[in-house]
DNA sequence: ATTAAGGGCTAAATCCTTTTAGCTTTTAAT
DNA sequence: ATTAAAAGCTAAAAGGATTTAGCCCTTAAT
């Protein structure tokens, strides 16, 4: 380790071009001898020679780092966080992490701090709208691939969870049982996973002609004591308990357990709870919660692959919508 | 962004050494007037200008990027990478992350290649034995700091959860109310979780002078399979079903869940479970299972901590023992 | 008038690779 | 015998920052 082309050339009586020729596979095209080229080969694997991956980065300005931005390392950013780790090394790139906690102004900073880093491409789970995104992207000369949360715009690289079919369905599926009295728990509203989910319950509601009570949507955020906050609003509000509740998301749906663990310890019994995203522990709830499962892996997958396209293979760009699936128990 | 000390110090009508030591604040020290130096910070400012970190990386031989080295992206980790990222933030030190699986093979690689990348320092959730680590010191030339893992050594950096008394504290409890036939449910043998959470066990036993059958311990891995496959045995390999099983990680307990699930549907009505990990689903689980949660995020600013003495303060190494909380329901 | 000291700044080297342009020497062609 | 082409290699620049050694000018001291 830590040995230098010049000190290769050193011991291979060569100039350090020769070295660096050699070890770029462009020994043909310069004529260098085979002789040269296979002296030179064994000597660097001998000392097994590294090139200095700054310098590299330096000369090339390309440093084969890429940032993943993302609100918190839970369950499901994790696994996707890992997978795009996996895949990323297999191409030879690294992953710098930051996560915003879901605060625009640390996105906002992280993507500056990383642009400046010189990280060669972004993947994003962001909070900006249209504006913000065109803004930065004047500023930004890096490809930009969106992960989880899209923007709409055609010329917008993402990757996202079919998040309105997923609901969809899992909605319907309450909806074929008759079910018409239901609650949407609801994130951000700004961002696309809350738009998407919520228009997946309107439709599923609307092909069965079930009116869409206003009041019975609430959008407060993703975090745990949101969840419980909605729940408790949802109970407290109105004096008949609801035939169903629908949580967005994992986090929605651990504080409506909190709440109803604390202050409503028969809600299961009148009322049933559906929820995005899915969770081991759910099988071990009784009664059982129905769920959708975002698939991590391939979401992590795909972005990966658009980005690498972008970057070394000239493609523009794409959009990917990956099927959640439904787990009914 | 993206102006060069070059462009500045053409602006500025001096040399770039002299915008150098203006911004690195060695005014003082290099006589720098007043006024130029007032000229260039304006100027500087003006143009939001930030040095190039590649540049500056290759000259300084530090990439202020700290490899951050761990099995899974999971809850724990999770956790543990993401206060580990935003304390690194503050100061100015940017994580790269990679994932072994548990595979030590994989390990090895990925400390090879983020040592080449030129992280400034590693922390580790390592597989590593003593014989192991030390051929790596030698090798590596860069603080490290493990994590989660330790290895003994009065010269070896780490900060782990207080395995050994967290599990001692909550098999107590089960000891205290007479319990006396308990089943222990272990991830890797060589690991000092693993290793720790036993003696724990052990010692709690030990205190009530309950006999430690070693028919009663296994030890086969952290995967979720494993926790089946032990919660099997547990359960068709003795005549009589257990008093209580003690699962030391949750993914331990999952595995425990699911074959209870599909094969002993009553396992909980004559079963105590306890498990190391806390899950918020936890509690609501019938009956309650008790367990025993680890700080990650204490674990986490240690780390940090540590590492950043080693590589600005001089300090030299630290080791930290991080108490876990009870949790009984 | 000469020397010394201090103030104010800079040229050039350095970190390590990659790449362009081009220098020798040999071989082939006219 | 001369010219052209090919073979085999290299010097030097570039990328952007930091740092060492030292230049030049002014003022003060002898």
């Amino acid at each position: 380790m830590s040995l230098s082309l010049e000190e290769l050339a050193l011991k291979a009586d060569v100039s350090k071009t020769t070295v660096s020729l050699v070890l770029n596979g462009k020994s043909s095209i310069y004529r260098i001898s085979k002789e040269t080229e296979n002296r030179i080969l064994k000597i660097a694997k001998d000392h097994n020679y590294k090139p200095n991956s700054i310098a590299r980065a330096l000369r090339l300005n390309k440093s084969l780092t890429i940032g993943l931005i993302i609100p918190y390392l839970n369950r499901h950013f994790g696994r996707v966080a890992e997978v795009i780790e996996q895949n990323a090394r297999e191409l030879g790139y690294q992953i710098i992490i930051a996560v915003t906690q879901d605060c625009l102004n640390t996105e906002h900073d992280l993507i500056e701090n990383l642009y400046e880093r010189n990280v060669d491409g972004l993947i994003l789970a962001t909070m900006m709208n249209r504006d913000q995104f065109n803004d930065l992207s004047s500023k930004i000369k890096i490809p930009i691939v969106l992960v989880d949360r899209r923007i709409d715009g055609d010329d917008i690289a993402w990757v996202v969870s079919d998040d309105e079919q997923g609901t969809y369905e899992l909605v319907s599926v309450l909806c074929q049982e008759g079910v018409k009295d239901i609650y949407f728990v609801g994130g951000i509203e700004k961002l696309s996973t809350s738009i998407d989910r919520l228009n997946g319950f309107k439709k599923a509601l609307l092909d069965k002609a079930v009116e869409c009570k206003l009041s019975k949507i609430q959008q407060i955020g993703y975090a745990v004591t949101d969840g419980y906050e909605m729940t408790k609003n949802i109970i407290e509000r109105f004096s008949k308990t609801p035939e169903a509740i629908f949580t967005s998301a994992i986090t929605l749906l651990e504080g409506l357990l909190q709440y109803a663990k604390e202050n409503k310890p028969d809600l299961f019994s009148h009322t049933r709870v559906i929820t995005y995203d899915d969770h081991p522990m759910l099988d071990y709830l009784q009664p059982p919660i129905f769920s959708v499962r975002q698939n991590a892996e391939e979401i992590a997958k795909k972005s990966f692959e658009i980005m690498h396209g972008i970057l070394e293979k000239n493609r523009s760009f794409a959009q990917e919508l990956i099927k959640p699936e439904l787990i009914l128990r």
